[in-house]
Formats: structure tokens, sequence, C-alpha cells
DNA sequence: GAATGTGAACGGCTTCACAGCC
DNA sequence: GGCTGTGAAGCCGTTCACATTC
């Protein structure tokens, strides 16, 4: 299989789910923490209670990697490790710029599992001059003039966006005309990309408000639980909630 | 999955999906900023496009709460507000705590967002002892001692987690304890709770692992195009991508 | 015997397309 | 004519259950 035709048949098998992906990560962190304890293998169901998963789900997701388990015996650590961090790019290193160094962006800066991980700060970027040259997180922050500059210098390809909302559509717009193909974005805003570009958005508000719901919900439950009538429905409905063992996963939105 | 009985007859006409719930702050803020600009009505196509979604996706949400558009017409801002408002219990106030006053925590103290929709930082806790009574956005942070009564004095039942990973999960068991229903976590650890229980987690370096993962595809795109046989796929191939104009949710995970 | 890998069934969300109403 | 509201179709992801392999 060669030419690019209907979708991209691309350099291996390809065509990992999106939800999949998505929960990678969480494997591999499990899988790390394993590494570190010096354990050889873990069962799917013993990753799987780790990573906060149920084991088919797990199963499936590597079945989509390729077969990297043994029958009888399970997954070796180590091997896994080393796959899923290739299947995710973290066998590179992804300079990263943070836009907009305010609380939020320096809590980012600072943020240890940044590095950990095939990621590095490369450049802390901010719009206001009395920012400037000022180390946060031992880095001198940048004035916003120099954004493209910065963005090629580095061959940054990756940015966060922790700029008031009023800011990261212009922020988001010069950081892709200078070539940044991936964004976080931490503003409350939604950004327009061209095509080709991913933004994932992280939304403390919105969370929040998800969760509002939830807790609402659970409040009426309790009043209709205090109507004593015909079904009783009490005591064991508490549970309920709403969930699946999963760990689901946020957006990736286009134009 | 749903536990408890059946499902829930509950108050309503009841069963709004989660997908659909995950997206009413997405409306409720594109709503916001209209009724700010004293717009009165709004049809489907224009406030989908405000919020980054589909206007079909948009419609069969708004069903989901009722018929509350005008053929012909389009939907009354502020009666929207209100009704999204009120479903997503944002009509009410919210205490919340914030555990963790780190960097990371004094960030989310400070953040507008929190206070603007029915949010109320009830109050922020550290373990650190000289952190005690440091007033942090304005609010003195208290000792982790006295968690269990912070809670109950004022009535939270909404949890932030922004401690080390190390923590996170004895911090969560307390404030589960304590009478905490909903937890939004920012440690990097799968938090185990009790069924009734919603944690809801926000995890920085996994938004990066995932943007990692497509731009690493993206890289390996370009280099099958730089291989010229056959037949072009290349320039337009570019786009695709992934996506899908919506803006998904994240997890809501269980015990 | 033990645990992986996977076809098949299932369920939920999205998209389509149009009937219904202003 | 314009736009909402919604059945129906299609798609994607999860779960089941078991054949396969060690």
């Amino acid at each position: 299989m060669a030419t690019g035709r209907t979708h991209r048949p691309a350099t291996r098998s390809r065509g990992i789910p999106e939800a999949t992906v998505a929960r990678l990560p969480l494997y591999l962190r499990a899988l790390t923490a394993l590494s570190e304890r010096s354990v050889p293998t873990v069962s799917s169901e013993e990753l799987a209670a780790a990573a906060g998963v149920n084991s088919a789900k797990l199963r499936k997701d590597f079945s989509y990697l390729g077969s990297y388990g043994t029958r009888g015996v399970g997954y070796d650590v180590e091997y896994l490790v080393y796959q899923i961090s290739r299947e995710l790019g973290l066998t590179q290193d992804w300079p990263v710029v943070i836009v907009g160094i305010g609380n939020l962006g320096a809590a980012l800066a600072n943020y240890g599992g940044f590095a950990s991980r095939g990621f590095r700060v490369a450049a802390l970027i901010d719009a206001d001059p009395a920012m400037a040259g000022k180390p946060v997180a031992g880095i001198p922050v940048q004035h916003t003039d120099d954004l493209e500059k910065i963005i090629q210098d580095n061959g940054v390809s990756i940015g966060v966006i922790a700029t008031p909302a009023g800011a990261a559509q212009q922020v988001c717009d010069r950081l892709v005309a200078a070539g940044v193909t991936s964004i976080l974005n931490f503003a409350p805003t939604v950004l327009s990309v061209p095509d080709g570009v991913d933004v994932r958005k992280v939304d403390l508000s919105i969370e929040l408000q998800i969760l509002a719901f939830h807790e609402q919900r659970k409040a009426g439950e309790e009043a209709m639980e205090a109507l004593p009538d015909g079904l009783p429905a009490a005591a064991a409905a508490k549970g309920s909630a709403d969930q699946g063992p999963d760990g689901d996963v946020p957006a990736v939105m286009p134009a």
C-alpha cells in the first residue's frame, strides 16, 4: 500500500482511534510507575486498574498498536513503555512556547510534568514590556513582538496559549502564521484555525459547570428520596452517577 | 452504565446526554457574549458558529432541553441564557475549595472565570504551615488540618485538587469523607472514589502528548508527500487532520 | 491454566434530511 | 421563505465472549 488516495495508508497499519490515543498517555504513566518499581510484566487486568479503565478496553487499545503481549503472561513493561512512547512521538524532543505569562502561564512554566516527557519549554512570551527579561521558572520572558522569530529560531510546532480571552485569537493567528500546528488553549474562547492545525482546549470553568450539573442532579435525587411513595428507589440508587470507568477525552477542534 | 434502578424517572423529562451537557457551557458562553451586545435573537447557525459546533448538533442539543426556539426566527438570547443556566445549576451559588496552593492553585484562585458563574472560592487549603494565614487572591490560606471543618462549615460539595500527585488520593479521600461529591482533579493521578462521586480531571501533560501524537503524524505525512511517485496526493492532503467541528468532552470517572 | 487478541453485538452520539411551524 | 425540531441512518467506541496462544 503506497498511494495516498482515500485516507492515509501512512507509515504503518495506521488508524488508531482518537479515543485510544487519548488513553495512551494514561497507560504510559501507569507503566512508567511500574517500570520505576522494576516490575517486569503486567496483565491487562492489573494495568487497567492502575490506569483507571477496564481491561477489555485496554486490550482493544493495545491491539491497535500491534501484538505486544504474551498470552498467558501479560505485557513486558519496558517494551510497552517504549512502544507507546514511540507511538505518541515522545522519543523526540518537542520545543514548546507558552504565550501569556500571568498566574497560569507561570504555573505552566513551573509545571514539572512538562519537561518530563519529551517536552521542553523553549520560550515564554508575554505582551507586557515590564515582564520582558524577567526570569520565570528560570527562563527569561520575551516580548510578543519577537514571537515569529522565536517560533522559527526554535523550530516550535506546539504552542500553549495562556493569555486572557481577548488576546487569544490574535495570538493564535500569529502562532499559526509562524508555523505552529498544534495549540493547547487555556483561554476561554473558541479559536478558529485553518485545516491541519490541531487545537485542544482546557477550560476550567466548563469543567466546573459540568460538575455543577451533576451536583444539582444529585441534590434533586435526594429530594425525591425524601418523598416516600410507591416504589423505593432510595438507598442504593445513590450510586449511579454517570461515568463508565473510562478517562474520556477533550476536544480537537478545526476551523 | 447506569447503576441505579433502570434509570432515573427524575424531576423532569430527564436524560440529557452527557455529550450535550458538556457543550452547554460553550453555548452559554456564546450566548452571554451576545447578551452583552444586546443581541435579541440568534439562529442555530449563528450560535453554532460562535460556539464552534455545527448547527445540527446544537439544535439536537437544545431539543433535549425543550422547545425553546421559534421556527423561522431563532432563539431568544436572554431566555436561552436563563434556561441553560438553570439546567446547569448555575442559578445557585456553589462554594468551592481549592486544595494545594502552589503555582497552579494560586493561579486557579486568581482565575476570574471562577467567580463569574455561580462559583465562589470558599476556602484555600494547603499542607504547608508556612502558608497558613497568607492571603492568596485576597483569601487567607488555611491548613489541611482543618479541611473537614472547612468543608462542613461552608457546605462545600465541589473540591478542586491542585496538590502534587502523591498527595492527591489522600486529599481526595478526606474531601469525600467530609461530604464533597464532585472533584476537579489537576493532579496527574487516577483517583479512586466511591459511587456517587464525580471526578473530572484536567491533565496538562496528557493534552500535550495527544498533540504530539498528531504532530508526529503530520510530520510523517509531509515526509510521504516528499516522495514523488505515481499518484499525487500532496498539496491538498495537508488538511484532513482529524477533528470534527465539535468541542468534545473530558472524563468522568467512577470508583 | 492463564491471559491475550479480536469478531460481533451493543449503545450512544453525530449527521442527514425533511416535516412542521412561523 | 426561513429556521426549528426530530425521526432515521450512519459512525464510533465500548463491551462481551471466546478462540488462540503460551
